[in-house]
DNA sequence: TATAATTAATTCGAAATCGAGATATTTTAA
DNA sequence: TTAAAATATCTCGATTTCGAATTAATTATA
């Protein structure tokens, strides 16, 4: 096989590889947003409350970063998150432009229901590969994230 | 290891496959989005386009379901497609409730010369793979993407 | 120190997507 | 054969996201 031959295949393998990621990923959030909805969050504002909720307190730009979110739309989340009294803003004493999320007790109150539930629906979700096929998509993905990113 | 112990290792299993894989689609999609649009389309846009050309004229409603999209999400795009010329309407012959789309010369050009750049952009995106594991790879997404559709 | 560049958060208008309901047509079944 | 159910598309209003521009505060630099 020419390299050009062999480019050709690299390539279709790479095009099959992002339609059928996109697909997957598609048909799991799908079902993901199903669970979430039937408690008010849609899955941006559920990623955002369970950010607080493990990692603790958060700047609002920060929030962005890990969520991958323009910092228009966090504000727009973190309004909505406050309406509903599951955060609350929080002036940063050391840097006057900087505001912090914070969970509230009702919003540690309602990821501590719906995590578990959102686990296990997420577990069954997952059942098509078994926990070694698994761990192997996890390497996999992360390599690809890495590269992917770093362009 | 007991089953309790078991299924809370399978589920923290299956939420970082969640995570990871949402993040790593979340970096490609942002460059390959970055190249697309430098020609007017969005990854919608660009994705029933290259349906059409590459499978010919399409029911609307199928369209919807290759692409996973709400009927009135792909009259939106259609009705976007149709006034950059790119796709015409065609009302089906033999059922009126139908109206096919059909990509037009422009369309059928602009594709031409998107698609050779997409595939090639889409493999230096794709680089943190190499062939072997990009196999591994679909065929995983397959089988998680196939149990997901089917819950 | 004064000025310039950077950073954080917000506002605003536009685009993309959804779900519910409307309309027209076709298919099923009583 | 007619009435009921199903199907395809579209309209409409609401939600979510984005990017560009704005404001305020901080940091770097001349």
């Amino acid at each position: 096989m020419d390299t050009t031959e062999q480019f050709e295949k690299e390539s279709a393998l790479s095009l099959k590889l992002f339609v059928v990621l996109t697909r997957a990923l598609e048909s799991i959030e799908k079902q993901v947003v199903n669970n979430i909805k039937s408690y008010g969050l849609n899955l941006t504002e559920f990623g955002v409350l369970e950010l607080l909720y493990h990692k603790g307190d958060q700047p609002i730009q920060k929030i962005g970063q890990k969520i991958l979110l323009a910092s228009s739309s966090i504000t727009y989340v973190v309004d909505k998150l406050e309406e509903k009294h599951f955060l609350s803003r929080k002036a940063c004493p050391n840097d006057r432009r900087v505001t912090h999320a914070s969970i509230t007790d009702e919003g540690k109150q309602l990821i501590e229901e719906i995590f578990p539930k959102h686990a296990e629906a997420l577990n069954e979700i997952m059942g098509g590969l078994n926990a070694k096929e698994k761990e192997l998509m996890i390497d996999l993905a992360k390599k690809l994230g890495l590269h992917a990113q770093g362009l």
